[in-house]
DNA sequence: CAAGTTGTGGGTAAAAGTGGGTAAAAAATA
DNA sequence: TATTTTTTACCCACTTTTACCCACAACTTG
């Protein structure tokens, strides 16, 4: 299973690829074989999943109910902008220009291991999410972490 | 199961490595298999997570709902600051520049067991840190270990 | 006391990250 | 369909960073 975990700031080229990091590509399952899909991410961020952990996503959309009209739309936003893509070479992807686009994403980005997916932002974008958070990084860790909670949610 | 005691006085090199104490070495649990987790800790300093406890870590917060908006600020701020680190042959790990930073980590460290993980301080970090607290260590150790009971020698 | 271990420093080949040229493929146009 | 234009895939090249050695003094241990 891929697993990913840290940040970096790497640059895109005028091409619109990115370096996959090094330290992600070591955390990356063998049956992901060095593909990816990405998608449109929740917030302002490029979501890009692995093929092993895309296979889960879209196993969870097998689930859906086509005869529901809120799971169609579901179905239809995430795949609308879903692109296969491929490590060069060089280890990079190229994101597509309408993934870009969304997340607002020119010379700089922000890479950030999110567990099962790789994310990328704009590094001002996720400046103005963190801002936009109430809870800072001790209060969430003492919440996950923490033995004698009940849940992690608040009341 | 890994467990950390003792405190020492190491240095940093200029390539950012410290040395994993002799004796912290010998209690890690072979399932860790001389990897480690580095993140940021609570207060000024770096945690140290040998890979079998990180994976504890790490299940709970598999137990998170990424379609869940407040989960998914959850998994960004706890693995921001996450990386991977290995022992070299002279049993040594890197820091990460972030990560120093953070923890004000220059020339000297002071490496602190602390059960199933181990702190790295600036030194001085840590004695204003145990300064700023006004409890000295019997008084925690009474309130620590105080289990609501009511005492025999209630009045 | 010899032999190994420990903590520290540093050199260097390999890997990582970035940029760009070009031929093949695809798309657009006539 | 033939021709031109655009896009894409696959190289090559360069700089910076990292991993992996080797070295050595101080200390432990049998």
């Amino acid at each position: 299973m891929s697993s990913f975990k840290g940040s970096f700031n790497y640059t895109v080229d005028n091409k619109g690829r990115i370096n996959i990091p090094a330290k992600m590509r070591k955390n990356l399952a063998p049956e992901a074989n060095n593909s990816f899909v990405i998608t449109r991410g929740f917030e302002n961020c490029i979501f890009v999943y692995p093929n092993d952990e895309w296979a889960k996503r879209e196993a969870e959309l097998g689930k859906l109910q086509q005869t529901n009209k809120q799971d169609r739309l579901f179905t239809r936003l995430l795949l609308q902008n879903a692109v296969d893509v491929e490590l060069d070479g060089q280890h990079r992807i190229v994101l597509s220009k309408e993934l870009m686009e969304y997340a607002n994403i020119t010379g700089e980005v922000f890479i950030l291991g999110a567990f099962d997916r790789i994310e990328v932002w704009n590094p001002e974008e996720y400046k103005k999410y963190l801002e936009a958070q109430q809870e800072d990084y001790v209060t969430v860790a003492e919440k996950v972490f923490e033995k004698k909670r009940v849940s992690i949610r608040q009341p």
